[in-house]
DNA sequence: GTCTTATATCGGTAGTTTACGATGGATATG
DNA sequence: CATATCCATCGTAAACTACCGATATAAGAC
């Protein structure tokens, strides 16, 4: 994943709000906004903007379902993450060529 | 980790330069703010102010030594972070449906 | 004491984010 | 058709972010 795209998960990660949000979302199965709203001290309007970042992020996914949109976790996506996140870490870890500390 | 700070983590995480700034300090011991500007295409200051960002979330640590500040990769924090961070897959995964929550 | 280097911080500008209420376009239901 | 629900989007204001140049401070060097 580069760098740009990473950075824009993490910013979509960065707001506590879109935490809870995806945190509803895997506690519940067919969440529409609504659902989402009541559970948040928000206006509508502001709960369907975080959706979207998380759409755009690719965290969580819509399938329209009569006159609502219900919105789901995207595990593919989330796994997807949870790798480059660890390769991160990966390679902050190794890059061992300073030789590590010498006292 | 709170939702909150574990926000601001993520939104520290949430720019590519920050992300350039980790990688140019795991791979060099005595890294100061010059030697990191020297190696982006970006003015001290702005460079300075990135590096802030980072040490207020934890990732980095500054050593004054001398007359310039050495920055370094905080390991364990980032190590705390991962942690962190799978729990909250954890977490996302391990809820499908299980209806652990009464009604 | 003076000069140099390193760097944090100030001041400013431009762009983005967050929040809200209001609106309009869907999709049912009566 | 009329009505109600759902919800993305618009318009807006406040707050934040990113970037820069300029500056002030602090530690060494001379």
């Amino acid at each position: 994943m580069p760098d740009e795209d990473f950075a824009d998960v993490m910013r979509a990660l960065g707001h506590p709000v879109r935490l809870s949000i995806l945190r509803i979302l895997a506690g519940q199965s067919d969440c529409c906004c609504t659902d989402v709203t009541e559970c948040l001290p928000l206006a509508q309007s502001t709960v369907s903007q975080h959706i979207k970042v998380l759409l755009d992020a690719g965290l969580v996914a819509r399938s329209p379902r009569g006159t609502r949109n219900c919105y789901s976790l995207n595990h593919a996506r989330l796994a997807a993450l949870n790798g480059a996140f660890s390769g991160l870490f990966a390679g902050l870890s190794s890059t061992p060529h300073t030789a590590a500390e010498p006292a």
